[in-house]
DNA sequence: CCAATATATGAAGGATCATTCAGGTTTGGA
DNA sequence: TCCAAACCTGAATGATCCTTCATATATTGG
């Protein structure tokens, strides 16, 4: 990681060719793998390339270098998270906070482990490199979001939104972290799917 | 990180005169300020020498390598921390539920920020190398811990301790970490301050 | 079928780093 | 005072790794 210039983390050109679209999927599979089997700190682009298939080069034909690699593979994750969090809170818009808590929590949650494989090297990569910047920016997102269900359900009398959608956030975010990357054992995934909507409904029906 | 065996991860010797152990404190402080500074990415143990002023050679004389260093770092801090719990815990036997979530939540925030700043560079580590063995540990500690408060509240009858215990100790550390790794902007600490009890209170008066 | 363009290759360059070791300096007791 | 043990030094070693580039192959439109 010789330190590059900064900035520069998109893909360097767009594939036009079919086979240029596979080689970028192998490359992304290639590097989750890397990122699962050797953790970030042996990931290097020669293991890679090697596992997807191809060449060192071609790579560096899609990224200028291995931040903007690990870059994209966070950046698609968060998306896909995203996106899901945004689908569930279409069909939550309006219902009362017993609904909406179990709700959210459900939806995190099935976010996460859809892909968890993709999670857990996320996770990895996180502390390796510069990301309270764009995990800072999916974090605010979904306070966003959890504030303007909060503001919406019939049954809400908060005195103050942010502080409560904020704190949702934050343990949602927080425990299925800790359990995934601690040992995804599906023993405690299962009582995180039990326990979880439990813990946020308590704590809505408590908040005033 | 060339890959040292296994193992070995305690110092290699231990200090006798007055200087080395002055050394090896050295050597402690810088290691968290690099990580602070730089990352765990950046770390090397030439930097740290240079930091700590004293030659990389005196560093080889303390720690076979430089895992067993971040190791000594990491296991240090859990020390502290997991000790600090010990002490509220006993204060806080025979509780009722209210005060003991109140009283878990304030120790555990407590002891996080004491030393906030090692605690942010251990996160750091965590991911770098396997460490889920021994953040694993940790937290079966919390875990039993908090289950023999629960079991010892006079108002408490739960029909499984060991999940509640553990959705607990899940919960703190994990909301603790999202808020300190992402920017532990005062603001939000103080959220957390006043939330996270609230939380535990909720979710323990909740649950059957 | 033929450029022109897109894509792929992988050896080599150049840097960084963990780790060692042969030889210094300091300390504490006899 | 003197010496053995403790402690420290830092250049040298050997690996690893990111990145480049000259070259080769594939694809596509004309």
């Amino acid at each position: 990681m010789n330190r590059p210039a900064p900035s520069l983390l998109q893909p360097r050109k767009m594939p036009q060719q079919a086979r240029s679209a596979a080689t970028i999927e192998a490359i992304y599979t290639a590097t989750i793998q890397v990122l699962l089997a050797d953790g970030v700190g042996r990931l290097t682009t020669t293991r890679v390339a090697e596992r997807a298939g191809v060449s060192v080069g071609t790579m560096y034909q899609y990224y200028p270098h291995k931040q903007a690699l690990l870059f994209a593979v966070v950046e698609r994750q968060l998306e896909a998270i995203i996106a899901s969090m945004l689908t569930a809170a279409e069909g939550l818009e309006g219902s009362d906070l017993a609904t909406l808590a179990e709700g959210l929590a459900i939806a995190w949650l099935d976010a996460k482990t859809a892909d968890m494989v993709a999670s857990r090297a996320i996770y990895g990569i996180a502390a390796e490199f510069d990301l309270g910047e764009v995990m800072g920016n999916a974090m605010k997102q979904m306070i966003e979001v959890i504030g303007r269900l909060l503001a919406a359900a019939p049954d809400a009398r908060f005195t103050d939104i942010g502080s409560i959608a904020f704190m949702l956030a934050t343990l949602l975010g927080g425990s299925v972290r800790v359990v995934m990357e601690l040992e995804a054992s599906q023993e405690h995934l299962s009582c995180l799917r039990r326990e979880l909507p439990r813990v946020c409904q308590a704590y809505l029906a408590a908040a005033t």
